[in-house]
DNA sequence: TCTTGAAGCTATAGTTGCTAGAGACATTAG
DNA sequence: CTAATGTCTCTAGCAACTATAGCTTCAAGA
């Protein structure tokens, strides 16, 4: 039986983070000791470490949610799972094509800053002119989405 | 002179939006018409499609808010937004490397997913599992740190 | 056995970057 | 002139935590 400290080292989460989840539903109720204090096994840690994994790779606690409700009745076909990976993958995908054009216009301006001022320096220009960004953002000016 | 909403639609950025950049002083307070609505000329323009096009880039607003600074006062050395450039660099290059771990995670879960329920999908094994991923985690355990 | 310091408990409030609503005034098209 | 839209201020809410306060419990050493 772990602490919620020792759960929390093994799984790389803040013990903040873990009581978090607990009160919004995605950790059960764990066991408590005689002092009341979390005693979480095996099963916690899994699942506390899917969750980790998930949120680091930009799933928003709702899709981990569901992720979790499929894989709390696995008789369920997979089709919902599926769904659910298919729209992050989308949205990975976007982002890192959105990171990588970054990448190179940073890469861009910090050649072109080496030397001299910012009045010869490209940085502030670069990111004020829409001709030279991605401009997907162009369509989808009314929603916040992504995430 | 545009108003806030052309402004907005102009930038590619909601009214509230505009008015919050305001308020955190990201955006100088503008004039005035007559009827006390804000109005905007080209340069607000710039600064506001600078900004937008930073947040996208996934600049944090303070970062931002010091890149502005330095292109208020164009004569100074371009050392620190070239400081600052390369910060974000490196946090963009590191964040590309997660999301493509991520997509081949996802791509692995689609394909093994297709057919089959959940029982022999593999979609939560794969995300519990750090032997699978891409684990930089485990050193950044105790910091929030890397912005 | 006692004690001391770390770790745990609850509850509340703060953070970032917006977004949404209420209720009142301004502007503009017909 | 009127009606519809746009704008104004202000407050409250969202996700996903993080931090603080003030207390209790636990483990280990003297």
């Amino acid at each position: 039986m772990l602490t919620i400290g020792k759960l929390g080292e093994a799984a790389g989460v803040k013990v903040p983070t873990i009581r978090y989840y607990e009160q919004i539903g995605l950790l059960p109720e764990p066991e408590r000791s005689a002092g009341n204090q979390r005693l979480y096994g095996a099963k916690a840690l899994d699942r506390l470490a899917f969750i980790r994994h998930a949120r680091d790779l930009g799933f928003p606690l709702e899709a981990i949610r569901d992720l979790l409700s499929l894989s709390d009745r696995p008789d369920q076909s997979c089709a919902a799972a599926d769904i659910i990976a298919t729209e992050q993958l989308a949205a990975v995908k976007a982002r890192i094509a959105r990171l990588t054009a970054l990448k190179a216009e940073l890469e861009r301006m910090i050649t072109q800053c080496a030397q001299g001022t910012i009045a010869n320096c490209r940085v502030i220009e670069v990111l004020s002119d829409h001709a030279l960004c991605a401009d997907d953002h162009r369509a989808q000016t009314g929603s916040g989405a992504a995430t």
